[in-house]
DNA sequence: CCTTATAGTGTCATTTCGACACAAAATTAA
DNA sequence: TTAATTTTGTGTCGAAATGACACTATAAGG
């Protein structure tokens, strides 16, 4: 027999913070996966995360954890809902607070510390441990919210990117078409990007410029008030 | 000494569901708190809430307390954010789940279980206990975002109710001030009022058009996609 | 009875949105 | 090598939405 060293008078939940990662390569999102290696769900794969410690929070669990579980330190861990449902993990009552990070997808590809970790797109994901295909559910719908009032998108890109992956990344997420040419003037209206470098050529090339997101410039938009518009 | 017969290997926090509920008297915005009457925080302010039992998710207990609380049957309570502060309730690690109530204030005027519940208005707002200040600002802001895509004021509002009060209450939540007549037309052109009754007069008359909410529309046009400009 | 405040409606200029065409350079195929 | 194709960047233009604004009628208040 174990020693249950923790009394209460009152039953107490375990509480436990989740993270869903999520990447792009390009062309579509990803999710980083992690495959368990106890039970239960032994061998399955599940989002990154674990039981909340006595002296920290939700959200610095969730960090922990991720960097634990994959060697990532993304400072945008955010959470967006709690799931409570009475029978959600076969050993007690788990609550867990779900958190969705976005990050860029080359800093975590060499798995050094993400031996067990692996990118998936939506349309090869395995059976996931838990309910965490709900969990993932939801974490689209929230991130589809948060696009059109933050440009979320420059935490998923590599720092210097081109219009037309940006525009592939808003696509990926919203699951829509967009006008080329509608997205760039809209984008250039925002006045959130900074040229890289010069152009190639005089008026037009297929090498498409570079740009860098411009965080100053986003925060005097931010402070004006704005919404992004798809 | 009490007799702590719930016992686990490692610490548990507890677990709280906590209800913010607006009301709107047809001028401002009202929350409804309840004076604690043990402690801590004793006679202090807070919003209803209480300890999440093993049987039951935090949605349910959040409505279970609101009910035992005030006397309210809310169809509209919702999770927001989840408060996880290592100090912030003094007798042990609680973690808290905050949801958000509509509710027609006529509804708990009447104060048969809701002894020591009142409605207090923004600007007359008494010290409250806990972390509840920053409870209710978040949960102020999660209102402020919701209302451009769901329109929650009808919760808010009695069944029937004129243009002009509605626009209160959208003012009143925003925080702004609309053009009244661009105000009308862009409500009108969403199609989810139906007028009740006559108007009173031929053209234009001082006494306000009655409307009531029409779901049926409005499920329509959400299926559609849209969203609430302001 | 007169003044004031409020309710309802429509106009009009400005801006935005969304469909669309063209030119230049790189890639690919022949 | 040459021609066809793909990709990138930019501008136009009509339709729709936005936002400022004026007028009339009636109820309320003095």
């Amino acid at each position: 027999m174990e020693d249950l060293k923790y009394c209460y008078k009152y039953p107490h939940p375990a509480v436990t913070a989740d993270c869903v990662i999520f990447g792009f390569d390009g062309v579509s999102i990803k999710v980083l996966l992690i495959q368990r290696g106890i039970e239960p769900y032994k061998d399955r794969w599940a989002f990154p995360g674990g039981f909340v410690r006595m002296d920290e929070s939700v959200e610095e669990c969730a960090k922990r954890e991720l960097f634990e579980e994959t060697g990532l330190k993304s400072a945008s861990v955010e959470q967006f809902y709690t799931f409570s449902d009475v029978n959600r993990d076969p050993r007690e009552r788990v609550i867990t607070v779900a958190h969705y990070a976005l990050v860029k997808i080359s800093e975590v590809c060499g798995g050094d510390d993400a031996a067990r970790a692996q990118w998936f797109s939506f349309d090869e994901l395995p059976p996931l441990a838990f309910d965490h295909d709900r969990i993932l559910r939801v974490a689209l719908t929230k991130i589809k919210e948060r696009i059109c009032f933050e440009p979320i998108g420059f935490e998923l890109l590599p720092e210097v990117f081109t219009m037309p992956e940006l525009q592939n990344l808003y696509e990926a997420i919203l699951g829509v078409k967009f006008d080329r040419r509608n997205f760039y003037s809209k984008m250039r209206k925002l006045e959130i990007l900074t040229q890289v470098g010069e152009r190639p050529a005089g008026t037009s090339s297929r090498i498409p410029i570079l740009y860098r997101f411009n965080p100053t410039k986003y925060a005097e938009l931010k402070n004006r008030g704005f919404r992004l518009e798809f």
